[in-house]
DNA sequence: TTGATACATCGACAACCGTCGATACGTTGA
DNA sequence: TCAACGTATCGACGGTTGTCGATGTATCAA
């Protein structure tokens, strides 16, 4: 689950380029297993239309229908992948979007 | 795992467009697991840098280090998601990548 | 200081998934 | 018809993961 490796260079492995090796393989599984999961494509969506561009954990919680910390546990994986911006302000936790981690995954499907 | 509904129809899912429901997000997340195994990107990796494109079961199973039944249960998986497309030939059975397919998933990360 | 709030962590459980060996199926050639 | 070959299916096992309740931690208000 962890991001490291070739995708944190500028950039990024192309499956459909060259033979992907044994640990490039496994790292891009790793990235796309991230957000191949309803709940965390669902805290992604709803960061990307959120008002401000962000929101705290009590305001995804109930849109989800999942405890908090399960929420919490989604968007902790999602920061780890550096997916997500975590920013503590007060007793809030808040979070934001990076897209241009995104825009890393979608560039590795490009024919 | 299946890949039905939505994700069939012309238009696609946009993840960070409008929030995700319920479903759709079930939905994509289930398209995204097809892809999010190293065995499965190592295969659409070797079909799409194939000499014609193509290849059989036998050719695929030594690169990936992996048993036969194993690639041919991943096949049947990029398969029933339409990813890949079978044709029987003779006894072999030749495996096409479906480049369409994956572009869907690729626009459903669109900004 | 005390209580309330927002969030993270922990431990546990059930469900899912990748993998394999064994085996069945279908095709080809002798 | 028979044997060999390429694939698919089956059953089983181990590891991973999503989920929750309970609990811990930090912050703010009174």
């Amino acid at each position: 689950m962890k991001l490291v490796g070739v995708i944190t260079e500028e950039c990024c492995p192309q499956v459909l380029r060259a033979p992907l090796g044994a640990a490039e393989a496994e790292e891009m599984a790793a990235a796309l297993g991230v957000i191949a999961d309803p709940a965390r494509l669902r805290l992604l969506s709803l960061l990307a239309t959120a008002e401000d561009r962000e929101a705290c954990v009590c305001d995804l919680t109930e849109p989800l229908g999942l405890s908090q910390p399960t929420v919490s546990h989604h968007l902790r994986v999602l920061a780890e992948a550096g997916l997500v911006e975590r920013e503590q302000r007060g007793r809030w936790a808040f979070f934001r979007l990076v897209p241009e981690r995104l825009a890393i995954l979608r560039e590795a499907l490009v024919p």
